[in-house]
RNA sequence: GCCGCGGUGGUGGAACUGGUAGACACGCUAGCCUUAGGAGCUAGUCUUCUCACGGAGGUGCGAGUUCGAGUCUCGCCCGCGGCACCA
């Protein structure tokens, strides 16, 4: 071996040395510009770190470690979000309590993250399951339950027979549980819900003004889903009531020929004539049997039944009759709607299959050929509308709504309020205790509930969760009065909507964080994760920061200023990484094999951040081999400082390639471009090599400016280039515009749009000068030749183009 | 169906606001060194014609704008991710 390089000696060394010195130890300190820099903290899962993990780590890390030499006050910390099913399920099979499981699995977490040389501040580590922390997760839900946001429903919720439990809407994919695929009923249960529609409007507005990647913040939007619109009002003459309908296009209510509620929809029953009675029974009872798998995987052709019942269109006084059918959903708008098949397919369809009457009311173009028409036209059949386009119809025809009280301008949400509570053990008790029927909130001072100890983890089948067995813990009395605790328990979620804020101030036994603190660090700078949490977590964290920030805790209405979501890596086949595919790479082994500098190095410049990339083999032999490369450059065979370093100054060539280099690297890291930031300091790499004699000067900006990259092998390259003090605390370097700058630079010569050739010319060279030089070329004297010249166009110091 | 992202050598990827396409690396080929190497060093490597000099073509496909298009405009094709009866 011509390296001495010893990466598992080097890489210990310095970890020792960081841990030893708190070198990464966060101190508010307000004479110092503070960077918030967080990554998404993990589950720590029994099959241990992922491949993908260190992936966002290294580039949190890479920038952390570059602002603190560039002089900020930087924090950086880790924790862990380990409530959550796998442990709980471990604890049915083998009763082992989840807490130990937890503990383990987060020792081995810690151990794998360590080797990899992450600058963070451990002493801020939080775990979601401390009594010490989720007392403030409690802390926090009492602040929404006694805002009003949290309430208590019976909800048709996602039930899963499977896992014992209910799920969120988020957490349901086409019918089934989103861990593990079971099928998902509906059915009504008692829940928490949290009032997360009241902030649609907020959460949605928010958006504008963030760092985020725009396809995050669209699929927000779109979850959120707002739309404007109208209310119209039916009126129902067989029971002297009214239908009020949401709809988005107004302008088309003379063309409603019938009418759809929602099989569950409160009306049903009395709008529905006895000779249709059974029918209707059997549909609605068909349809609340359903579970969404069925509906949406059966739905192809619409159903529904006819009520027997008629509504009156407030815009021409015609009677509709009124059907009911699923592809109507109770969930969104009121649960009715007006159906005009001549603008909206689904009623198109309907129409057709049950023979309804179609009208248009928007003169498709000529050339349409197709059913329902849903683009803009002039409207028809509309009375008092037609001749309009949609946008002034809509506005007359509300106008007209709001003045004859039959309807008015409205604005849906797709957002539903969120279900929060689960039938499992392994999560936050609620702080709240059932009396009577009344819903008590524990107070501050007895906080944390604590999760109790117990022998049975399993739910009832009727849902009962597990904590229902939790004798002793269950009953409470408080001043003469009994009272039963609520025995549900909160999603996964809860913990890792605000443990950023708890980063801040993780110590704090009297509040959930010191509000001079949290106004110092927040809000996160970045905040580098994975595209999966694109809705989930990150639109739940907001929503509470949302509500803290009204109720005065928190100093910034968003949590998040930044956010960048890490690419997937790949198997090394380009497919997605799974056991059964066999293409599953574990870091350990590669840190083992070519250490956690050859991992970090690989990462960043295996491709742009946010792309999904295959992981590859020779790509991490690469990166070590350049990193041996540095290595056998600065040392000797002895693994002294090699005798080609000396004192010389760098040639002009050498000191120009050094301040361009400083500058790219330095642009790039800020850009989060972290591949051509590498790619640069390899190609300073090769020029230094190609010297006889290495400047001392060239070799260590070589080492300060790969420091974020690969820390260790740098740390003992500058103790071995004579420093005592850690590169954590040394500045980042300054370049020079001037020095940076070329001598004689080359640019190209078009002739007609083609290169024809090359000339070495000073920079800033202005056109005529350019030009005669270039037909001082012979290639551009055999283009140019008799032609005339017709026009010169000039690239600053980049380009001559010449037309003939 | 709708929304978002993407398509550049054998591979990962470069290319700033329209200005020399393929930086840097991987792989491969040849040579050197070596008892040997999967270590290291040197050279080459988009395709194609040519001994060479130098041409011609080339960024998913087809048009367009421009002195000049990977980059901008229009129309398609393909891949990935999300939403999916939301009225």
């Amino acid at each position: 071996m011509v390296s001495g390089y010893d990466h598992h000696q080097i890489e210990q060394k310095w970890q020792r040395f960081w841990e030893k010195n708190s070198s990464f130890k966060a101190i508010e300190d307000n004479s110092k510009p503070k960077y918030y820099i967080l990554d998404m903290f993990p589950y720590p899962s029994g099959q241990g770190l992922h491949v993908g993990h260190p992936l966002g780590y290294t580039a949190t890390d890479v920038v952390s470690r570059y602002k603190r030499m560039k002089g900020f006050n930087v924090l950086h910390p880790m924790g862990w979000d380990a409530f959550g099913l796998p442990a709980e399920q471990y604890a049915l099979q083998t009763g082992t309590h989840p807490a130990i499981t937890t503990a383990e699995n987060i020792d081995n977490f810690r151990r794998q993250i360590k080797t990899i040389g992450l600058s963070y501040d451990w002493d801020r580590e939080i775990n979601t399951t401390d009594p010490k922390y989720y007392k403030w997760t409690q802390w926090i839900f009492l602040q929404l339950f006694n805002k009003d946001l949290a309430y208590e429903a019976e909800v048709p919720v996602n039930w899963c027979p499977e896992l014992g439990t209910v799920l969120a809407n988020e957490e349901v994919v086409d019918g089934k549980s989103e861990r593990g695929d079971h099928p998902v009923y509906r059915v009504p249960m008692r829940q928490w819900m949290l009032k997360i529609t009241e902030y649609s409007e907020s959460l949605l507005e928010g958006l504008d003004e963030l760092d985020w990647p725009e396809g995050v913040k669209e699929l927000q939007r779109n979850w959120i889903g707002r739309s404007e619109g109208a209310e119209v009002i039916f009126q129902l003459p067989s029971i002297d009531e009214s239908i009020t309908v949401f709809t988005t296009r107004p302008d088309t209510l003379f063309g409603a020929t019938y009418m759809v509620l929602a099989p569950e929809h409160p009306l049903v029953g009395r709008l529905t004539v006895p000779n249709n009675k059974k029918q209707v029974k059997k549909y609605v009872e068909k349809a609340l049997r359903k579970s969404d798998l069925a509906r949406t995987e059966l739905e192809k052709e619409k159903t529904g039944v006819f009520l027997g019942s008629y509504a009156i269109n407030p815009a021409n006084e015609e009677h509709i009759p009124i059907w009911i059918s699923d592809y109507v959903l109770m969930t969104y708008g009121t649960g009715a709607i007006m159906a005009v098949p001549g603008e909206d397919q689904r009623d198109w369809d309907f129409a057709k299959k049950y023979d309804l009457p179609i009208v248009r009311t928007v003169q498709p173009p000529d050339k349409f050929d197709g059913e329902a028409y849903s683009d803009d036209g002039p409207s028809v059949n509309s009375d008092f509308l037609n001749g309009l386009k949609i946008v002034d119809a809509k506005e007359k025809i509300i106008d007209w709504l709001e003045k004859n009280k039959r309807g008015c301008s409205a604005i849906q949400y797709k957002l539903r309020d969120w279900l929060f509570s689960r039938q499992r053990y392994w999560g936050e008790p609620f702080p709240v205790i059932h009396f009577d029927g009344d819903v008590e909130a524990v107070a501050e001072t007895d906080l944390p509930v604590e999760l109790p100890e117990i022998e049975d983890y399993k739910p009832s089948k009727s849902g009962d969760p597990p904590l229902s067995n939790a004798g002793g813990w269950l009953t409470v009395d408080i001043d003469g009065k009994s009272g039963i605790r609520e025995t549900n328990t909160m999603p996964q979620w809860a913990g890792s909507c605000w443990y950023f804020l708890r980063f801040v101030d993780p110590h704090n036994d009297d509040e959930p964080w010191n509000k001079d603190i949290e106004s110092y660090w927040m809000p996160v700078d970045l905040y580098i994760g994975g595209q999966e949490h694109a809705v989930l977590h990150l639109l739940y964290a907001r929503f509470w920061h949302h509500v803290l920030y009204d109720l005065g805790h928190v100093s910034t209405k968003e949590p998040f200023k930044k956010l960048v979501n890490q690419g997937m890596i790949l198997g090394e086949d380009g497919a997605k990484m799974s056991k059964s595919r066999g293409n599953v790479i574990n870091p350990d082994v590669i840190i083992d094999k070519y250490g956690a500098d050859s991992l970090r190095l690989f990462y960043m410049f295996l491709g742009p951040l946010e792309k999904a990339k295959p992981w590859s083999t020779s790509g991490i032999q690469g990166s070590n081999r350049f990193i041996r490369r540095v290595w056998s450059m600065l040392t000797d065979e002895n693994g002294d400082l090699s005798k080609k370093i000396s004192d010389i100054e760098a040639d002009n060539d050498l000191t120009r390639l050094i301040h361009q280099t400083i500058k790219k690297v330095t642009d790039d890291i800020e850009a989060l471009r972290f591949n051509t930031a590498i790619s640069q300091l390899m190609i300073l790499v090769n020029e230094i090599k190609e010297r006889d004699k290495y400047p001392k000067t060239a070799v260590e900006l070589l080492v300060l400016l790969m420091s974020p990259f690969t820390p260790h092998v740098c740390e003992e390259l500058w103790e071995k280039l004579g420093y005592d003090d850690t590169l954590i605390n040394c500045n980042w370097p300054e370049y020079s515009e001037k020095l940076a700058k070329e001598e004689l630079i080359t640019i190209a010569v078009q002739i007609n749009g083609k290169r024809r050739a090359e000339i070495e010319v000073a920079p800033g060279i202005d056109e005529e000068s350019a030009l005669a030089l270039a037909l001082e070329h012979e290639n551009v004297k055999k283009y140019v030749d008799e032609n005339e010249i017709k026009k010169t166009v000039l690239v600053k110091d980049r380009l001559l183009s010449i037309v003939v």
